[in-house]
DNA sequence: ATAAAAAAATGATATTTATCAGCTAATTAT
DNA sequence: ATAATTAGCTGATAAATATCATTTTTTTAT
């Protein structure tokens, strides 16, 4: 097993904090998995013994509402699963599949208890991530409840490029089906391919092989308010 | 100054885990302040010096777009407002407006972060109620992305009875306005006033003097789903 | 008590979004 | 390489929602 002192990767969530002797401890108990893409690393309803630390790859944490499938969340590289679940000791509210081949090291919930109790720093990133996580869930209720497809169509393609970065060609890297996208936006599937054509149409983006890439960001900025 | 180890509203929020000493240190910094109805505790874009703990009184968390009030959150007895601003050090989003005469104790920013890292219960207790509110929050997400107006409506007009409780003659304590229902379910004013007066004549509420009894909740869970 | 202002209600209409059906292109499996 | 499946696209239409104008009712101020 590698050891957690030497990983890279937990410099990018609140496992930065921990100390030297922390790590030694999370390197026993911890495992790491690799998933196929479109795999389910948890579904709705169970209960999680652990956290999820995302090495490589990348998923969608989504809630299937009578067929429609919402996406809330992209996570990648760096990027913890199942704290809010695991904190509030309930059950996954969401499912998180992976959207690439993915390797995840999964952290017993004991650990992670024992962590925040010994280390104050842990304790108090985890806060911090949380408030930053409402922070921005609370900004798509507004989103969601005072803009149209459009507006959030546009400023959806700001943020997913800016989450993801560019190919070699300016393209998005990571490309989604037209069926994710309006998972994201909260629309049809119909619905979300006539605005992308329309956007197409006005010269703001360019789509190739599937991949996205934003032309004029300024029109974009300003349909996104 | 009223001494917080005989307050019982603290009971009912984070402050619950505060020590005999804790308490102690919190009366001698906290500062009692009474607000009328409609005021403002704090507005978006304030940096707020400290959190504010709702003896008395209901207010109503609020984001203006653009004409638009949308209301993410009723706050009440014993809720605390403006922990996530004070975590993040980042400025409001939201403003806090009190619906009615309000008794609040401000309790300044520095108590508040050394109560954190002297207690450990009370730094936990943080963290779970932000769980809890992010899990509110991409609830709402959920909702907005998949439910239409109905759904919705119904689904506050419930959750709103729980939340507030009944009158004597069983109607919702505490009464709104249509605009403002219109901003909490995200929808325009009009819109909610035809569902509001469609329920009415589907007998599934009675309205008086603007308090709102359901009738038949069976019925209003079902289109909430 | 009366006037003024604000909130609620209603109708007409425009706009946005969803749905359904069918068709084409792309991807995957055999 | 071909068939089968899935994803993307388009048109027609229906349904939901927003907007605007106007009236009525309620609340507030004088």
């Amino acid at each position: 097993m590698a050891r957690c002192d030497q990983c890279i990767i937990r410099k990018l969530n609140a496992l930065k904090s921990l100390s030297q002797d922390n790590l030694k401890s999370v390197t026993k108990v911890k495992n790491e998995k690799y998933y196929d893409k479109g795999d389910y690393i948890f579904k709705e309803g169970n209960y999680l013994n652990g956290v999820y630390c995302i090495s490589s790859g990348i998923c969608k944490l989504v809630k299937n509402v009578d067929g429609k499938i919402r996406i809330l969340k992209f996570i990648k590289q760096g990027d913890l699963l199942g704290l809010r679940s695991l904190i509030s000791n309930d059950s996954a509210k969401l499912s998180a599949i992976t959207m690439s081949r993915t390797k995840v090291c999964f952290i017993p919930k004991e650990e992670i208890i024992n962590l925040t109790y010994n280390n104050n720093h842990f304790s108090h990133q985890i806060t911090d991530d949380m408030c930053h996580e409402l922070l921005k869930s609370n900004d798509k209720v507004i989103e969601l409840s005072s803009k149209n497809v459009e507006n959030r169509l546009a400023s959806f393609l700001l943020d997913f490029e800016k989450d993801m970065g560019l190919d070699k060609n300016g393209y998005i890297k990571f490309k989604l089906t037209r069926e994710e996208i309006a998972g994201v936006v909260g629309t049809a599937t119909e619905s979300l391919i006539r605005k992308l054509s329309f956007f197409k149409k006005q010269n703001l983006i360019q789509i190739k092989e599937k991949k996205i890439k934003l032309i004029d960001r300024k029109k974009l900025k300003e349909i996104s308010l």
